[in-house]
Order: C-alpha cells, then sequence, then structure tokens
DNA sequence: ACGTAAAGTAAACATTCGTTTACTTAGTGA
DNA sequence: TCACTAAGTAAACGAATGTTTACTTTACGT
C-alpha cells in the first residue's frame, strides 16, 4: 500500500511538463504553442500530456499559479529586511522587474499571457493575478502620500508602467534596477508629504 | 471605360469588413477570430473576404493602420491649440487614453493584439506602432525637464502606463480626463524645472 | 442589347489542433 | 511470481480554420 498523494515513482514528469509549457506560452503566447510541441520538448507524445493535465488550460493555469507563487516569493524576501516603505517599494518594483525582464519564463507568462484571452481559465487566472497585485496596494498604502491621493489610480498606473516593459525592454539599455529607481523617486517627488520628500 | 484605382461601384464592402474585424479583434483578439465571424457580421461567406483582402493578416494589417491614422489625427487635433509643453503632454494623453477607453474598436486594437503575436505582418505593425510613439518623443522632448533627465525611459513609462489602462478600466471609475491630469501633473510635480513647477 | 469584370456563393481542400481510445511497457507491493 | 497501476505510445477522431475553386449574379460602359 502507499500514502495517498505521494506518488512512490517520484519520476514527477509533470513539472518537466509545466516548466515546458511556461517557455512556449512566454516565448510564443497561449494559442501559437500546441500541446504537441510542449510534449515534443519533453520526448513526449501529446497523448501522455493528458496523463498528468486535465487540458491545455489546466496545464496553463498550473502554469500561472506558479508564476504568481514564485515571483510572490521572491517580492517577499526582497522586501523582508527593509523599513522605509519607499524602499519597499522601490525593492518590490526592482523584484518585479528582475523577474519579469530577465529570460524568466514563469514570470513572463503573467504579462504574456492576457487572463482575457483564455475563455475558460480566466477566473482563476484574475484571481491568482489579483491576488500578487493585492501586495502593491499594500505597499503604496503604506507610503506616507499627500493627502487624497488616488492610491488605487496609482498603484495601476505604477504596474501598468512595468508590466508594459517586457515590450520593449531590450537588453544592454538601462537595468532593471535602474527603471525600479527612476520609477520611484518620480512617485516619490510627485506624491510624498513634504516632510518626507527628497533622496 | 473607367478610371484606374477608381472602382465604379462605389459599394466599398471592404470598408465594412474592415469595420466588422475591428470589433472583433478589439472584443475577442486576433486568434479568437475567424474569417467566417467576420464575413458573417457583414452578411457575407468567407470566400468574399479574399474578394477583398488577400489573406486575414492583411485584414489585420489594414485594421492597424487604420488605427494608427486615426488615433494619430485625433491626437494632432487635440494639442493643436496649445502653447504650454505640459498642457500639450496632457491633452495628448487625454486623446490616447479616450481613443484606446471608450468603445472605440479601432484604437483598441492597438492595446489588445499584440505585434508580437501575429508572425507574418510583425514588422508592418511595429512600424506603424512606432510612428505613432513617435509623436510621444516628440512632446516629451518638448518638455523643460530638470537635466539628465531619460526622457526616452519616461515615454517608455508613461506609454506602458496608458497602454495597461485598458486592463482595469472601468466604466464609472476615474475617467480618461482624470487619469490623463493625475499621469502628467505626477511627471511635472517630479520632473520638471524647478522654474517652471507647480501647477 | 451585349460583353466584361467585379462581387458573392457554396462547397470543398488541406491542415492543424485538442482530445480520446486501445494497447504496450515497466516499476511496485504483497 | 503475479496482479495492479501509473506512464507512455501510436493512431485516430471530430471539429475548426484559412484558403481555394468553380460557378452564379449583377451592375456598368459602349
Amino acid at each position: 500500500m502507499r500514502a495517498p498523494n505521494r506518488p512512490s515513482r517520484a519520476n514527477n514528469r509533470s513539472l518537466e511538463l509545466r516548466d515546458a509549457a511556461a517557455h512556449l506560452f512566454a516565448h510564443r503566447g497561449y494559442d501559437q504553442t500546441t500541446v504537441r510541441e510542449i510534449a515534443a520538448v519533453c520526448g513526449m507524445t501529446a497523448g501522455a500530456v493528458y496523463v498528468h493535465f486535465g487540458s491545455k488550460h489546466a496545464l496553463l493555469s498550473a502554469v500561472y499559479g506558479e508564476a504568481v507563487t514564485r515571483v510572490t516569493k521572491r517580492l517577499a524576501v526582497s522586501i523582508a529586511a527593509l523599513d522605509c516603505p519607499w524602499q519597499r517599494l522601490e525593492s518590490a518594483v526592482r523584484a518585479h522587474l528582475e523577474a519579469v525582464l530577465q529570460p524568466n519564463d514563469y514570470a513572463r507568462v503573467m504579462t504574456r499571457v492576457l487572463p482575457e484571452d483564455v475563455g475558460e481559465a480566466k477566473i482563476e487566472l484574475i484571481a491568482l493575478r489579483d491576488r500578487y497585485e493585492a501586495l502593491f496596494r499594500t505597499l503604496i498604502t503604506g507610503l506616507p502620500l499627500v493627502p487624497q491621493t488616488d492610491c488605487g489610480l496609482v498603484r495601476l498606473l505604477l504596474l501598468g508602467a512595468i508590466n508594459w516593459t517586457p515590450f520593449w525592454y531590450r537588453q544592454g539599455g538601462a537595468t532593471p534596477s535602474e527603471i525600479a529607481h527612476l520609477t520611484v523617486t518620480l512617485l516619490r517627488n510627485a506624491l510624498a508629504q513634504p516632510s518626507a520628500r527628497g533622496l
């Protein structure tokens, strides 16, 4: 007898499949990637994919969920030791940018694959994305901003600016760290309470 | 005899087809839209589409090109009577947001369909998009900014912030005008030369 | 009235895709 | 050793898609 939920044969090729799917989804998009291609990367047949995942959508959900988990963890680590709210935000932005801009398959799926485009798994993906964006909500509401600032709008503009970076970022230009610094400095100079303004 | 390039029968259903394609591409994306659907909207058969357009990619290029033309025109009108560089930028951002956020099929294709996703027409679409973004380059280099500001980076962050808006904008929240004002005010407070700062 | 050419149809074509089915292989526990 | 089960294959299925072909309709110039 074997313990439930503890497969004896730890040949977990499902992880291998998930990685391959992440790579292809990140580089070619969801629709342009076929189940046969994903299987081929792992040296398998398309049919074998359905031993591990019930559908192509389920595979995407697994990739997307893992992406959120990883990037969330990375973000949490990067701000753990910091106290200054502005430093925390800048570090979070830097962590996000590094995840999205380096050739990181999982993080890139989050900006490359739009939840609106997948139909079935849409609701699930939106929930995952919202869970991640809530972290930024906390970071922004923790800032000492001038009164009556629309924190929600600021957060959405900030996330938009950094989510769009993969479409123009080129190796050799501004680094993720520099982009993060400029972005947060910009916010700080514009919105920080006078008492806390300046570098 | 008939003058060349001047079809006698002005039944220009190709425009009708282009509008239908714009609507479907904007709402469902390029891949999820079929040629048969586009034809059906016009009460035609799929085959008839190929009388007017050589391929589905050509149809997308036509839509994308028209989108750039329209939004460029709109932007030019909105800044024509303004002198202050900051007002010009805010007006341009407002025009862009109004185009992208109102249920405007053509403008929405520009942010919904990624040139990277269409393969064949990719180069053509990127050229069109760049032509439009160059307008913002002009507007931003015309600003009285603190020295050593990275204008290119500022432009890309700004365009990212406003290109991402369709993914979170909801009727009833902040209006395009309000978003434009906050965004440009933010830039102005952060980057304007001290002599020109303030409202 | 006649010929021409554009506009459109109906149907098929050739792929391609996600998924299923029947069958084989191989490791595991008793 | 033997039964069981997860993993994988090969092949087919059914539907959908972009595109083409052969044919019909219709409006216009002369």
